[in-house]
DNA sequence: TATTTATGTCAGCCATGTTGACATATTTTG
DNA sequence: CAAAATATGTCAACATGGCTGACATAAATA
């Protein structure tokens, strides 16, 4: 409730929303929506990601690293042995851009570049001990984060975030993330 | 900047409480977890955020315009009669960067600006019929996709979608949005 | 052998963030 | 009222991280 769906009903005050009235959330999103933006899901996702991305902002300028950095660095650890290809396939930037940064990391011996066995043109990313550290010490902020939010909310929040994120997804990518996550999950178990 | 407050402590949740025994809830989090990073949700809020901001940049590059000029697009229709202060603190970003969107956008007749009337100093922001338009264009898109998202989860996603980014903000910020949210709501209702 | 593939690199452009210094008009204050 | 504070704008310079285009090299593949 709180905004949209211009129907002139009210909303006004009532922040967090509590429980709700549970009646309007389907009626709501099945009928009497279908016009007018969601302003509330829209900017929400924008201080909060915001928020989220702000966090290892202060931990990554020590090294006067930004968050392409992190990015690259994030990706490496979670999928050892990694093509570049692949890298730029998910980081969705050209390989010039991909290049510089990955450079510094390898220069500052936070990822490490391993000739393929099968095809010795690819460079398997792996990080480093020390590039899996503030990969870990980064994640742990954002963990942080996110159990702070899971505490605040009822028990279930950590399913039905992770359902929302992942319906909020391309169509024709989610696939693919969802291979790629349970990939990195398979392997950081080996 | 911005900057987080983080410190590992505080959880007491307050603000989005969840209507029902909230004994579990903090129970699980605090206790059950505990160790390593919630990778998924840290991925997912990746791909998620990055198909969600994907989706204006077409309709954009018509008009020579990047995510920049849709923020503050954005909050200029959402919040009409703003300052250029609370902007800046909205965007947490410099004057100097503000400056050259905004004035792209009032040379080419998206915005406009009008001195305030108590305080002749101000420069308040509106859109105009145009940029109301864009605005509302770009918003649609977004809305789309939050709308295939809902569809795909059952009733009252949108709330709990809605309390899981609320939970995600700063806790010293939250009060900040949903203040100006709910003046947005009531300023468009008028 | 010829071609394609995986990767890297040089050079330069663009968007958008930053800092610092300063200008101008207006409001507030001592 | 004069002085200080405030709201905004602007000039100049710089950093980051995107981009394109062109080209180089080694290795796999046809």
């Amino acid at each position: 409730m709180a905004d949209i769906n211009n129907s002139a009903k009210d909303s006004a005050g009532k922040a967090a929303s509590t429980s709700d009235g549970g009646a309007e959330g389907s009626a709501q999103a099945a009928a009497v929506r279908a016009e007018g933006p969601i302003w509330d899901i829209i900017e929400l996702l924008f201080f909060a990601y915001r928020d989220f991305v702000g966090d290892p902002d202060e931990v990554l300028a020590k090294y006067a690293f930004g968050r392409a950095h992190h990015r690259v660095l994030h990706f490496v650890n979670r999928n050892p042995g990694m093509k570049v290809a692949d890298l730029l396939d998910i980081l969705n930037i050209t390989k010039q851009s991909l290049g510089r940064v990955l450079k510094q990391l390898v220069d500052q011996g936070f990822v490490e570049q391993k000739e393929g066995e099968q095809d010795r043109r690819q460079r398997l990313l792996y990080v480093t001990a020390k590039g899996e550290n503030l990969a870990l010490k980064l994640a742990q902020l954002q963990t942080e984060r996110i159990e702070r939010a899971f505490g605040q909310l009822g028990p279930g929040s950590h399913d039905t975030a992770r359902r929302f994120l992942t319906a909020m997804i391309d169509d024709d990518n989610r696939e693919g993330v969802l291979r790629l996550m349970a990939r990195a999950d398979r392997v950081k178990k080996a």
